[in-house]
Order: structure tokens, then sequence, then C-alpha cells
RNA sequence: GGCCCGGUGGCAGAGUGGCUAUGCAGAGGAUUGCAAAUCCUUGUACGUCGGUUCGAUUCCGGCCCGGGCCUCCA
């Protein structure tokens, strides 16, 4: 544990608050996990590292936190994709969690405490629509339960929209059961081909936003500290999920700090699969390492907008080679279990990754500058920092070794460590003709020589 | 129409009322048989027009440009 201030930036204040947590030394925060009916896209891994690192600083700071991120794994665009794909519903999300755990993890991402199903919950769902029945805030209309928004004086305070604005600013037709236009659904009717459970209200499944309220206050309580997730979420969804939760327990404040990550645009656009800069991140992971992609992200601010481009993959890539460069350089030096504080102070004021970055190539620098062959208390304390800010973001946590000559090591390792010696005898016997035609055949094969000051020669792969 | 964000050197991207990050790319140098890697040096940028100020990229206002949200998209 180490003590610094965090502060974050609080959407519902509008405003960089100091954090505090409301149980002293236990931090728990909760993020809107992904609706199960795609992989996902580089977007939302966005928001998965954001949320990632926060957890990350927190860990550093306190105790115990508590990071509950849910799976949705009821919902239409769900019940869509299974039909036109023609496979069970229950089968598709089965799949696409394990897809989305396997993408997450090679982000570099750590799992959760609790990563809860909604389908998991749906007892706890219908108890917090028959509480807002009875506490009358919701109604019943044609077999659909809806939320009464009227009846909640502070509607739209987390998103700075009032009620008329957002009736007048609609762009879908309001069904003709509601009430008001601005109410919205907690409970609809599912035929025989779609999910559903029975409900005082028959046989039906629930609406979005209700998963998030239900879950989050069995798992972290009726007020907890930090709910999150993308900008686009703060209307409607985490509006409404102050709604249900503050109105179904009105003693209650649900969720004490908002944090929201930014937008992303790809290449110059938005994400579009016409356009072809809609990235998966699967298909980026075809050609660059997950950590590379985690870099990508992290180098923005998270709040900004950012343009994900393959360009500035291509540019976090050399960054890291150039990292694990010297890690592996003084991979001989056993590295000082310290804190990197100035990496910490940064990612502590409102996850100021950039910031954090530069004081990791900093250390990165004066690492540089000492002799790998006089190890000392310097050394092991600069490696020390650069690996502990390194982990702080996610990064940096690989085998320097494995990375230069690639993971999986080959076959032809052998045959290049034959050639390198075949080089280190010609240049002894100053042929240096031949020794550059040993080096211009392994750069044919995407080996890269680096002739050490000692004789020796090393040697890594080209990206 | 309403609400909310941005516009920083070739690119990416922090930050600050005066001491002008950082990375990539470029230039020069050191080192090397030549390279690679690394180190050192080098680039006075903050949309525009006004205002406040001894002084503004940083605060305030107008304008221009770009983006987001306004009912199920992270």
């Amino acid at each position: 544990m180490t003590s610094v201030e965090i502060s974050l930036y609080d959407t519902a204040a509008r405003t960089k608050r100091s954090f505090e947590p409301l149980e002293p030394g236990r931090v728990r925060m909760y993020a809107c996990g992904p609706t199960v009916y795609d992989r996902i896209h580089i977007g939302n891994g966005r928001m998965f590292v954001v949320f990632d690192i926060l957890y990350r600083l927190l860990r550093a700071v306190y105790p115990e936190v508590v990071y509950v991120r849910n799976i949705t794994d009821v919902d239409d665009k769900i019940n869509a994709r299974a039909a036109e794909r023609g496979v069970p519903i229950g089968e598709l999300t089965k799949q696409t969690t394990e897809f989305f755990q396997q993408d997450a993890a090679a982000l570099g991402n750590l799992v959760p405490t609790i990563e809860p199903r909604a389908t998991d919950h749906i007892a706890e769902m219908v108890q917090l629509i028959k509480d807002l029945i009875a506490k009358g805030h919701a109604y019943e209309a044609e077999g659909h339960v809806l939320f009464d928004v009227p009846t909640m004086p502070n509607y739209g305070s987390l998103s700075g929209l009032d009620r008329d604005a957002l009736v007048a600013g609609a762009r879908v037709e309001v069904a003709p059961y509601k009430n008001d236009p601005a109410d919205f659904i907690l409970w609809k009717p599912s035929t025989d081909s779609q999910p559903g459970w029975d409900s005082p209200w028959g046989h039906g499944r629930p609406g979005w936003h209700l998963e998030c309220s239900a879950m989050s206050v069995k798992y972290l309580g009726p007020d907890f500290d930090i709910h999150g997730g993308g900008l686009d979420l703060v209307f409607p969804h985490h509006e409404n999920e102050i709604a249900q939760s503050r109105c179904g327990d009105p003693d209650h404040g649900f969720a004490r700090y908002w944090v929201h990550n930014g937008y992303l645009t790809s290449e110059g656009e938005k994400m579009s699969k016409s356009i072809g800069n809609f990235y998966l991140v699967c298909d980026l992971l075809e050609e660059f390492p997950g950590e590379a992609l985690r870099l990508a992200l992290l180098k923005t601010h998270y709040r900004q907008p950012i343009d994900f481009t393959k360009a500035g993959l291509t540019a976090a890539k050399s960054e890291l080679d150039s990292f694990y460069g010297t890690l592996h350089k003084f991979a001989d030096v056993t590295a000082a279990t310290v804190t990197a504080d100035e990496v910490l102070a940064a990612v502590a004021d409102d996850l100021n990754t950039p910031s954090a970055l530069t004081h990791l190539h900093q250390l990165r620098t004066k690492l540089n500058s000492c002799d790998p062959n006089n190890p000392n208390e310097e050394i092991a304390e600069l490696k020390g920092q650069l690996i502990s800010g390194g982990a702080l973001l996610g990064l940096l946590t690989q085998d320097p070794e494995a990375w230069r000559r690639g993971s999986a090591p080959s076959k032809d390792d052998t045959a290049i460590e034959t050639m390198i010696a075949e080089r280190i005898a010609a240049r002894s016997a100053k042929n240096f003709a031949e020794a550059d035609r040993i080096r211009d055949s392994l750069v044919e094969q995407g080996i890269i020589l680096e002739d050490r000051p000692d004789g020796t020669t090393d040697w890594r792969r080209r990206a």
C-alpha cells in the first residue's frame, strides 16, 4: 500500500474530485461490461483498459478493492444475432463471453473480482421492479412495466439533460403504452421464441439498465464508490440506473463517483464496417501484440477522444521494443522492490497515463545511461521503478527475452546461433565481407544483430 | 434547436499565468570495422479576434473549425 491522493473526474459533479472510499481501506467499483452478442472492438477495449488502470491504481493504494464487471447476456441484439446465425441464444452468449474474456486478457487486463451475469439475477431484477411499483415509480401497461420518469424530480442530473430537451430531441417514435415520452422499459413481454421468465407481469424479460442496478446493489451494496463506463452510457443507461436504484431505495445514494471514458475514432473516422476501419480486438491481435494495443490506448488520456490507427500501433510497438531492449540489457540486475512514485502520482491524478508514460521513458533513459557490467544499487533502483511503474499500467510484464525473440522459441534459433558463431569467427579473422554476408542473410530472415562491446553478439526478431 | 467536449511543433500527445514535457520521425555528434542498439546535442508549437494582466498557449468573451450526446451504441 502506498499513500497517495487520488483524484478522479466525476461526471456528476463535472469536476475533478479528491477520492475517498466510503469504507476506509475498501473500495467498491462497478464497470458496465459487454453485451455478449459479438466480439469486442477496440473502442470496447479502450473502456476495459481504462477501468483496469483504475483497478490497478486502487489496488496499489487500498488494501481491498472489489471490482464488479457484469456480463449482459440478455438483450434484443443478442436475440437478433442468434436468430441471424441460427444458433441457440445460450450458445451464442457462452461463446461470446469466452471470446470476450480472451480478448480482455490479451489486452493485459486483470480479471475483475466478480463478473456477474444478468440471466443469473432475474429474481433480483423482478424484486426491484416490484419495489418501484410499490413506491409509485413504475406502472404496468400492455404487458410492459415502465419507469415513470415524471415521478423522479431530478431525473437527468447526471447527463445534464432536462426532460423537455429529451422529449424535444427524441429521435424515436414514442411507444403508445408510455404515459410520458421519457419513460423507459423495466420489463417487456417475450414470445415463445424469445428468452423469458415468469413474473407478476407475465412471461417476459428485463429491459436494459435494470441488470446493473440489481447486480451492483447485490455485490456492492446500496451505496458504493465508483461506477463507470463509456461516455455514451451517461445517457440513457447510467441516468436510468440512477433513477431505478435511487427510487427503488430512497434511503441510499447509489454510486458516489461517476467515471466515463471518451470515445474513439479509427483512422480519422467513426468506426464503420463499410469504411473498413472497424477493428475487432481479435483481428488486431493477428498483427500486433496485445501489449501494443494497450499502450496505444494509454498514450491518450482516457477522457480525450482518441483516433486509433495502425500507424499508432506501430509506434507503440516500437516504444515497447525500446523498453524491453533496456530490460534485456539489464537482465542480470535484480530489480529493487520499490514504488515508482512519479508514475503512481501521474496515474493517481485522474489517470494521467500519458504523463505516467513520460516518467517511464525518463526512467528508461536514465537506466540506459548506466553500465550493465557494473551493477549497483542505483541500477537496481531504476530497474525496480521501471518494472513497478510498468506494472501499474499493466505494461512490461513479459519476459524481455521472449519479447525480443518472439514468444515461441523457434526451431530456427539454433541455426541462428550457429550463423552468429560463424560471423564472430569471421570478424575476429577480420573477414568483414563474410561477416556482413552472414548478417545480411539473417536480416533477410528478420533477424537483427547487435554486437556488444565484449565481443558477443545479441539478436532479436524484427516485428 | 438544447446540452457538452476539443483545436498544442512534421506526427502523436501532456501540461503550465512568466522557467517553453515526453515519444516517434528529421538533423548533427559519440560509440561501432561497418551496422544495430544506446547516449548527447538540435526543433521557441499552442485555431482566430478582442479583453484582464507587468506578462497568456494557459483566465474571460466573441468568432471559425472539428467531434459527441439528446431513449437501448463502450
